[in-house]
DNA sequence: TTATTAAGATGATAATTGTCATGTTATTTT
DNA sequence: AAAATAACATGACAATTATCATCTTAATAA
């Protein structure tokens, strides 16, 4: 029962903090999920009454827009938590969240957080910390959607595809999006964004394997997110 | 001495959770300034290690682009903190802070902050939930970003601008902003703004009273700035 | 396997928005 | 008060990006 010991999250996560006594407690009040691709974990709108830990697989944490575009605000990967924000604030969830790869999470009822909230201060500030790293993040991709150019988005959020999941034993980036998905992340059109893709294969930047990306040409990536 | 029991912060901030003897504790490590309409609290890089109140005035968070354009993240009014998320980050600031009238703040060193966080879980709580609030605000804005056009996010500005600052006795908005703060809160160029603030006006949805604006059918403007 | 649907790709075109130029009106400074 | 500067305003034009249409290829269902 007790494997929350040794998993990722626990490892990665604000749960790090926890003292033995604590994981224990965690373990027996944990529930364990699969969600496939493109299943939801918690709509917008759900109260959800917890905190989702990703032990594998990826998510995205998106809102719908009214003309029918999905606009990606996170992806999340195995080792972080979901869901804290609108728990913390006693609120329905803001976004959508949804496999984007096979997951597996368990789900750490509200009761559970606040108790080591009460109890245990480095698991506060860890909490508050990893919030401050989103809202820093968050802020920063909301200058460079002003700031920047499409082309430029694409090649920066290429490259952080690249840094955050790496890439397959063939080359190309581990995550596997759509093009849509993509251009949701960028915050443009599906067809600039396959546009855009097509152009910096002829310039040599990344290579189109199928669906999959490869990226050829990081310096000159990096360059063009830059400046 | 012992002012901050009635301070405005104190009754709106975090700082609502702490006890007398905290608040005394808080009178005695504090430091007041005045800072000039202009003027910078922190700039971006620089290392605050600790946390300003905003007693009076209007403050502007923002960065600067390679092109000179000053985009606005977020604007400060008094009874809120600033300069939270890089503290607690243990992070130079990732924004600078400047006033947009004239301000009054208070200075607490980190080492006080901390010491609330350890003793006053409330206190924690209650910036856990600010912290929330903004990344909430900011992932919200992100996505009107991509999902809007600017003639919508103008609308939408507008009326969060006539919510959160209220208006003067001559009915115009409150906070005073040039066309260039304006279209840096909006994320577009100052011609632009100034461009649809016309429009608005020939339209009838607003006033141009001077450099002043005033609201004159606030439903129109929802309408557009919802749809 | 074939039919059907989804994803990817590309062209043509339109709309939005940015840039540059220039002029006017306020606001400061001298 | 005059000069200088900053803020506001508008036209002309260019660039970027979105939209619509159409086609191809891949994935899924029948």
């Amino acid at each position: 029962m007790n494997k929350c010991d040794q998993c990722i999250v626990r490892q990665l996560s604000s749960l790090k903090a926890l003292n033995k006594e604590e994981v224990i407690k965690l373990a027996n009040s944990k529930t364990t999920y699969k969600i496939k691709k493109g299943e939801a974990l918690f709509e917008e709108g759900e109260v959800t009454n917890g905190v989702f830990c990703v032990k594998d697989g990826v998510g995205k944490l998106s809102k719908l827009s009214a003309n029918g575009k999905d606009q990606i605000v996170k992806l999340v990967k195995s080792g972080e938590l979901l869901g804290q924000r609108s728990m913390i604030s006693n609120e329905p969830a803001n976004l959508t969240a949804k496999a984007i790869a096979d997951m597996e999470v368990c789900f750490i009822p509200k009761a559970e957080i606040i108790n080591f909230f009460n109890n245990n201060n480095q698991f506060s500030l860890n909490m508050m910390q990893s919030v401050c790293e989103d809202l820093k993040e968050s802020e920063n991709e909301k200058i460079a959607l002003v700031q920047k150019t499409v082309k430029q988005r694409l090649a920066e959020t290429l490259l952080h595809l690249h840094d955050e999941f790496g890439e397959d034993t063939d080359k190309t980036l581990r995550v596997q999006l759509t093009r849509e998905e993509l251009a949701g992340i960028i915050g443009t059109a599906t067809e600039s964004c396959i546009r855009l893709l097509s152009d910096f294969n002829k310039l040599g930047l990344i290579e189109l394997v199928g669906k999959k990306i490869m990226l050829k040409d990081v310096r000159a990536l990096k360059k063009l997110a830059d400046n």
